[in-house]
RNA sequence: GACCCCUUCGUCUAGUGGCCUAGGACAACGCCCUUUCACGGCGUAAACACGGGUUCGAGUCCCGUAGGGGUCGCCA
């Protein structure tokens, strides 16, 4: 394995090369990671190749996608992106070049007798590939009117071996490979062809890409060989499965990496999440970016797919919320809120969030999570009560009453004062304190559960506070008579 | 079907022949902390797919079986 490595002295040159037919979802996320991570931490270059040979499928929505993901993600790469189909007249060439030197083929075989070949193949249980019926035929037989492909002359006999840094040394006879079409019959490029070329001509030393690519490496290195030039270093990732196990592909649960965003996950919390799916050093598990670029390898890749774990994504996300900076938090929170409230946040409540986070940001694993559970502080009087709360009010009698005529009295509003005169009347009434506390926290937050209640009062201010607990004092009184 | 790959607690993983009566994390459960919920702390339960070898000794090496996955396009 290591005498394949390019020398120390070459720089790692890695690429991420979607094919822009769809979102970014979570498998090209992870591999653009790794791809990423293998740059970074090697003073190398990481360059992004849009695949866009596809002229049919190929969106600018879905370039968009790729792009915004990416980006959200804090992968950023080096350089112009380059788009594959602009690069066409030089894969056009290539083939050309093949086809000059005896090393590739015209098959006029269409696209019906092809199927007809697969179906019988299928049919008495033979190898379905390409039978090579054009491989040795006199171009003079060509028929006429009939444009046809472009095929690469593959060796039939021996085998074709690729060292990969993830899956070891692997070999498949040649006679398992047919020849593969480098030109399409309107003469344009097809992907192999497209990507060898590209990989060679950017200098890519290192190859890491999904498992579902390994048996294209075979046909790949075929074709590496026929133009002479050596093969960059293979890793193949195992792909992500699903949490039933099933492979997660887009019809299957696969979510675009905006799908994430927008259900509060912070991008370093997928990061973090992405990079211990089939990856690990040792016990570490909070990584940062800074020793996830410095420790990843290939040597430590796994072999073998890993499932997508929603609650330990939320375990992370929850970390990151909580370690997170209050400026920037507030910043990608505030869309979540004001989405939910339907309005803009005004000044003096913005002061507000600031200062609320703190005690708000210790118990959500989601910034929906997070902004749901500031919304109370938003809401206007009479507060509305969830089912729990309405059933603490409605078993604490005149409690309110007597706890809102000590609390009128406070003129200093903040925790000590506060806190002393909650504890003084708990004392006197023979009550613990959560007796006391939770149905305050119904009146002032509508909800059972808050942050701590103090914190609540000092962040709603002496005003609001009161205000809200007058509301349920006379909605109790007026329900009473 | 053919070719190739994979298989450690429910999940992600540590483990590269003796350090393994298999470690960590998430999830689960219990206890503690406590004004609720979280956080945090402590603890419990939980795995080397199976069968053969090799070896003084195997989760670690070899073979087979079973299960899972990938690929088999004029898509990428």
């Amino acid at each position: 394995m290591t005498d394949m490595m390019p020398s120390d002295t070459q720089t790692v040159v890695t690429r991420f090369a979607p094919s822009p037919t769809g979102f970014l979802h979570i498998g090209g996320a992870r591999t653009a990671l790794f791809n990423w991570l293998y740059a970074r931490g090697r003073a190398g270059r990481f360059l992004l190749r849009i695949e866009d040979t596809d002229r049919k499928r190929s969106t600018t929505e879905a370039i968009d996608a790729i792009i915004g993901g990416l980006t959200w993600l804090g992968l950023d790469w080096d350089g112009d992106i380059i788009f594959q189909f602009s690069r066409a007249d030089r894969h056009a060439e290539m083939a050309h070049s093949l086809l000059e030197q005896g090393k590739a083929y015209h098959c006029y075989a269409g696209p019906e007798e092809l199927t007809e070949m697969r179906e019988q193949a299928r049919a008495e249980g033979r190898p379905v590939r390409y039978d090579g019926r054009w491989r040795d035929r006199d171009p003079s037989e060509a028929p006429q009117g009939i444009a046809p492909v472009v095929r690469l002359k593959a060796p039939q006999q021996g085998e074709t071996v690729i060292t990969d840094e993830i899956q070891g040394t692997v070999s498949v006879a040649n006679s398992q490979l047919d020849d593969m079409i480098l030109l399409r019959s309107d003469g344009t490029p097809t992907y192999m062809l497209s990507v060898v070329v590209d990989d060679h001509d950017m200098g890519i030393t290192h190859i890491i890409r999904g498992d579902d690519h390994f048996t294209n490496a075979f046909r790949q290195t075929q074709l590496y060989q026929a133009f002479g030039w050596d093969t960059p270093v293979f890793a193949h990732v195992p792909l992500i499965h699903g949490p039933d196990g099933a492979k997660l592909s887009k019809r299957h649960g696969a979510l675009g990496v905006e799908a994430y965003r927008d259900m509060g996950y912070l991008p370093e919390a997928l990061r973090n999440y992405l990079l211990r799916l089939g990856w690990g050093h040792g016990d570490a598990e909070i990584i940062s970016t800074e020793e996830a670029t410095r420790w990843f390898g290939l040597d430590a890749v796994g072999k073998s797919p890993a499932r997508f774990d929603f609650a330990k994504l939320a375990s992370l996300n929850g970390h990151y919320i909580r370690n997170s900076d209050n400026t920037a938090l507030v910043k990608s929170l505030l869309p979540f809120i004001e989405d939910r409230l339907g309005r803009r946040l005004q000044g003096d409540e913005l002061d507000l969030l600031a200062k609320a986070l703190p005690g708000l940001k210790e118990r959500a694993k989601t910034l929906v999570e997070l902004a749901e559970s500031a919304l109370f502080y938003f809401l206007p009087r009479p507060l509305a009560l969830n089912e729990k709360a309405a059933g603490l009010l409605a078993g604490s009698g005149s409690l309110l009453g007597a706890l809102k005529t000590r609390l009128d009295e406070v003129e200093d509003w903040t925790e000590g004062p506060l806190d002393q005169a909650v504890r003084a009347f708990a004392e006197e009434n023979e009550m613990k304190l959560g007796k006391i506390a939770q149905p305050l926290r119904a009146a002032l937050t509508g909800s059972n559960v808050s942050p701590g209640i103090f914190d609540v009062l000092i962040c709603l201010g002496r005003k609001e506070s009161l205000g809200r607990i007058q509301d349920q004092i006379t909605k109790q009184k007026s329900g009473a008579v």
